[in-house]
DNA sequence: GTGAAAGCGCTAACAA
DNA sequence: TTGTTAGCGCTTTCAC
């Protein structure tokens, strides 16, 4: 208990113990043979001295940092931080731990992130995004470590990548939506230029239509503000614009459920006159009076396939380095079905 | 873009630049005076190898990590995550930068993530909550750095703390409520016994109401799942078995959330002739038919204030150790007023 | 304005 | 089973 300025040392377990540093070290450590009475001695004076080894200095001598950088681009939704559960289940069962690095989306703060995480010498990286500046990807590609990009799989990944195609799941949910007869379809989400796999979404989605000569009717942006409020604003905004559209894709769950609790206060039919659809399959709409139609984006799947690529090569294993995963669409109570 | 397995150095740099590893330190670290040219040389040698600085040889050799850890019980609600966005917002101002780490709610595995962190030699360490092990505690207060307990003020402190008292919470609510003239209350809940702070809303919700002669009638615990889903279940059990419950205590807002659309949706009149309160105040709810009655748990600023006493301790100023926040309550519409 | 020497606290490699 | 030696890649300090 007593507050000391200078951190304690081997030596001073050492001493305390009366064996030399590289024993102490070892036993804690767990490394090398010592004999159970030295060990016990030197446990004893840790303990009691309160001894917190230095990895700092162990890391540089030892050239191992059992650190993977996770860098991802917010945690304020619920999406990144289920990636994460994944990457941490994985992670426990072995020496690494993860370290979270956030980017607001930003490719500069993405850069940063990444350099300043670098500069600690991970034992892997696993970033969010196949869309990075050059000097990030250079700075990737020359740090000799295992890097896997996640969450996209439209694109070229610098190491391996584990994700799945935003595009096609704009594609599917668009054939979906043609197939149940609407006509009229408006596009509601986030007003964001940098969140490509939305862009990539919305891209497959208008792709799809144009193939049967369908167009968007109306779309609307929003940005900051609750997700669930601007969901239910845009929706009325929308359909006050075009009281005739008669299919509403959100960018995610979120405002999708804003919109669908607006509609069915004013009594609308959902989804005999309007249907709904959203993205994500996140659990917190459960609870909702009726079902959202979404399509699952694999998040913890996606964190654990991640770390485990990163453990396996760690280990010196060769993996995949490219796993495409595919989401499952879920018709809910808002989309109808022929 | 040349992959090689040993990672640069200095060395590197120093040789490419043929200036002398020290002034290629300096410029690195805008330490110093160096003359234009050299600067331009190094930098420019540095870059053109993508040389990314060893920060675990720069901490070794200075003895400062401009690290700040960061303990919290969960990321998966969005209670956390603001405190996060406080955090970084004033750190992003100074040379320090935080780093997350995350406990479930379970004591061994944050004494276990505390001496993770604290082996990395953090500038800081910021962690939720007043109760720790008895191991816990003696590493914080054996660490020599600043340490500030959040988000709680029953108790005492290592060393700062800045946060509310949820007891107190709990006491503010309870008032509102008999004022209002509710008798037969619920309160329902996580089954979470290491959540401290729910705790504590509840003692002093109980206290409050038993100096009216109150009783809680009914309570219920749910663990896991959407907790929307669980607020709607848990509502609709608990007034099976009770009918006349004229109020119900949420212990966060997103099961209040889950109980308040199940009322809605069974016609009952709210807040006539059942109340209903939540706690946390989240941005979320904001897209609801209806407000939900909360109290503000001042999540951001807890995080705000956190990261400027450690801020300030670094820079050797003297700081208040201790802060206590007011949560605003807020009636909304489930909270009839007299 | 620049450089050389010493050492931060630990671990790899080897010796005893 | 235990100890000794020599760094890991940087920064501090001091000399020039």
């Amino acid at each position: 208990m007593t507050q000391s300025n200078r951190s304690l040392t081997l030596r001073d377990v050492s001493e305390a113990s009366g064996v030399s540093e590289m024993t102490v070290s070892r036993v804690l450590r767990n490394r090398g043979d010592v004999s159970a009475a030295t060990r016990e001695k030197v446990l004893t004076a840790a303990k009691e001295l309160g001894y917190v080894p230095n990895k700092i200095a162990g890391a540089l001598a030892s050239q191992r940092v059992n650190l993977v950088a996770v860098i991802i681009p917010s945690l304020s939704n619920m999406v990144f931080p289920e990636v994460l559960a994944g990457v941490s289940q994985v992670l426990e069962d072995t020496e690494l731990q993860p370290v979270v690095g956030v980017t607001d989306y930003l490719p500069e703060k993405e850069e940063k992130v990444l350099y300043e995480m670098l500069s600690w010498r991970p034992s892997g990286v696993i970033i969010a995004g196949l869309e990075h500046t050059e000097a990030a990807r250079a700075m990737m590609n020359a740090s000799g470590i295992p890097v896997v990009e996640i969450m996209d799989a439209d694109g070229e990944a610098v190491d391996a990548m584990v994700g799945i195609s935003h595009r096609r799941a704009g594609r599917v949910m668009a054939a979906s939506i043609l197939e149940a007869g609407y006509k009229k379809i408006a596009f509601l989400g986030t007003k964001m230029p940098l969140d490509h796999r939305a862009r990539k979404r919305f891209e497959g989605f208008t792709e799809t239509l144009a193939k049967s000569g369908v167009e968007v009717t109306e779309r609307e942006f929003y940005s900051g503000g609750s997700a669930l409020a601007k969901g239910r604003e845009m929706t009325k905004a929308v359909l006050d614009r075009s009281p005739d559209i008669d299919f509403i894709y959100y960018s995610n769950d979120m405002i999708g459920a804003g919109g669908l609790l607006y509609l069915m206060e004013k009594g609308i039919d959902v989804p005999g006159q309007i249907g709904l659809a959203g993205f994500n399959g996140v659990e917190l709409l459960q609870g909702l009076p009726r079902q959202l139609a979404t399509m699952d984006a694999c998040r913890r799947e996606i964190g654990v396939k991640a770390a485990e690529i990163i453990a396996s090569r760690v280990q010196g294993e060769d993996t995949d380095n490219s796993v495409t995963l595919t989401p499952k669409i879920s018709f809910g109570d808002t989309l109808r079905r022929q």
